[in-house]
DNA sequence: TTGTACGCGTTATCAG
DNA sequence: CTGATAACGCGTACAA
């Protein structure tokens, strides 16, 4: 049951040995080592952990923290940096909690604070959370994932010019009245990235001397659908092109319209931002952008860090428009 | 920086009477405890994992094993327990593994090995799984959600009689010809709780002298789309109505039906199982489970097991039939 | 009610 | 290349 001392012991050596033997730390004679593996494997000899780490300080553990887990972008950051722990002998302790929540007090009070683990990784956080202060007051390898942030690692799209992006494309193709579908409702969390896509379809609206018009939505298919529907239904002030969040909400506007009866693209068309499993089915263009990568470079980035390797400054992640059927020019106007 | 000493040191006392005053084991004087405490929070001192779980035996961490992290079921299951542990001051370290997987075997013989939790919360763990094994060999209290495992605390629905009553429910609204659709692909990791699903429905069927027809599609929206495409657009043997193996594929077929024309519920009836988010916007009649609430049934029950109480056998979780606009009679068949 | 002293299982240091 | 031995930081009998 009980320790290296018996795997020693088996294998006539001292603990000590035996314990370089298993970690690859210092020199060890071949034929030692076999012994000592070999009588490991027998014993089905597993070292601690809280003893390792007590002595190592490290504890092959990464954090994540994410807002909510139900989310596509989210799903799929996870993902790709739990297949990348996983490779690595790493464990993931998964903290789930919006901004500004009690949760996320006590999420940095309590559980960040003790410090089980090498580094943090934390997606969409918030700027002007004070946990920015306090993420960096534990002096532990961090990266962020989303939103850029002053003097922490950061790694993301760079959602402005997206935002600029697929208006333009609206711009180009002759829509002017081209509606943003998605910003952060009043009583939401903050969301940057959102808000962000936003400022670039504004800041493209206004280089066209076009009006932005801006409606609030939750990002997911329901609320998009919630949100679009009265818009659309509006049938003088309608707009002919909308711009989405994300693509949950995107979709969720290609849905509104099938309802009523509002044909797309050919009377209304819709980009999204994302590239949601869901946006082929839709045909819906959009830019998309590799979430699950990220969390593996995410990864990367942490290692080279927690090995002493200066990180630092913010990573732009590729996103590449994905032309579908959802966009076209609009519908001549009835004279 | 280091150490309950330090603590000790300024507020008077030994090392021992601090450390009591802090866990809050044994007795200590109310101003001592007192005094004890200020120091604590004066040096933000939290104590060392690692070197407290050396000596106690508990981590404060529960290790959660599910194959995907995407789908919306397992979505809602990680939110429920992250929830109630945070609660409790217990970490969640998430394994992500499809079950035959390459990486379950490194799950188990690696990461679980370590044995660096309390206790396991496994969901749709399949029991063919030489996996059961080596989890039980482990000696950790342990729940499992989703599908009945012999000599394992579980915890889900019975979908045996989900899969009947959903299909008695198309029976009686006269339907004749009903397709399943989602049953597991060949080359798809097996999942118990469809197959029961299935198995529920044909038991339904066959009462009914009827023939089962059964469509494979994996359980994602996009997929029951592409199954049910080919299915509807056979005009002559077209089903009537279609039970999905869960919302998702329920959802994937009412698009499709959509997109081919055909019109829900007049011309095709759709039911699914699950009470997916999207369910209400497509007013998809389903049966609801509620995986959240199970995440958090699963945690009490896993706490329970921790402090030593028995607790055995499998717990049903309750489900509830939901009548949306997807179901109505068959259309009189033109003669 | 408090303090002393030991042990948890490893790894790292330093002789040999 | 190997073996003794000292930490690592904390909890807890046991004695006071």
């Amino acid at each position: 049951m009980s320790g290296i001392a018996e795997v020693a012991r088996r294998a006539g050596v001292s603990k000590a040995t035996a314990s370089r033997a298993l970690t690859g730390h210092g020199y060890v004679a071949p034929d030692t080592r076999a012994r000592v593996e070999q009588a490991a494997h027998e014993l089905g000899y597993v070292a601690s952990s809280s003893a390792s780490s007590l002595v190592t300080g490290r504890t092959h553990t990464v954090a994540l923290v994410v807002p909510r887990v139900g989310r596509w972008y989210f799903g799929e950051i996870i993902e790709g940096i739990e297949r990348s722990l996983m490779q690595l002998g790493y464990d993931l302790t998964l903290y789930v909690a919006e901004p500004d929540s009690r949760d996320r007090d006590r999420l940095y009070r309590h559980f960040l604070a003790r410090k089980r683990f090498d580094g943090v990784i934390a997606v969409a956080l918030e700027p002007d959370d004070s946990d920015l202060e306090r993420l960096v007051g534990f002096a532990k390898p961090t990266v962020c994932i989303g939103n850029e942030l002053p003097g922490v690692v950061t790694l993301g799209i760079d959602n402005v010019a997206i935002g600029r992006m697929i208006t333009q494309h609206l711009l180009a193709l002759g829509h002017t009245r081209i509606a943003f579908l998605g910003a952060t409702p009043n009583d939401d969390p903050p969301a940057r990235d959102v808000d962000d896509r936003e400022s670039g379809y504004v800041q493209a609206m206004r280089a066209a001397n076009l009006e932005p018009t801006v409606h609030a939505a939750a990002l997911t298919i329901t609320d998009g659908y919630a949100a679009a529907t009265p818009v659309l239904a509006d049938t003088d002030s309608r707009p002919t092109a909308i711009v989405g969040a994300c693509d949950e909400v995107a979709i969720g506007a290609i849905i509104a319209a099938q309802r009523l009866g509002i044909a797309v693209p050919s009377q209304l068309s819709v980009i999204g931002v994302d590239g949601h499993d869901y946006a082929e089915m839709f045909a819906l263009t959009t830019v998309e952008q590799d979430p699950c990568n990220q969390g593996e470079r995410a990864v990367a980035m942490l290692m080279s860090m927690i090995d002493g390797a200066p990180v630092v400054g913010r990573t732009t992640a590729p996103a590449r428009m994905v032309m579908r059927a959802s966009t076209t020019t609009p519908a001549p106007t009835p004279a």
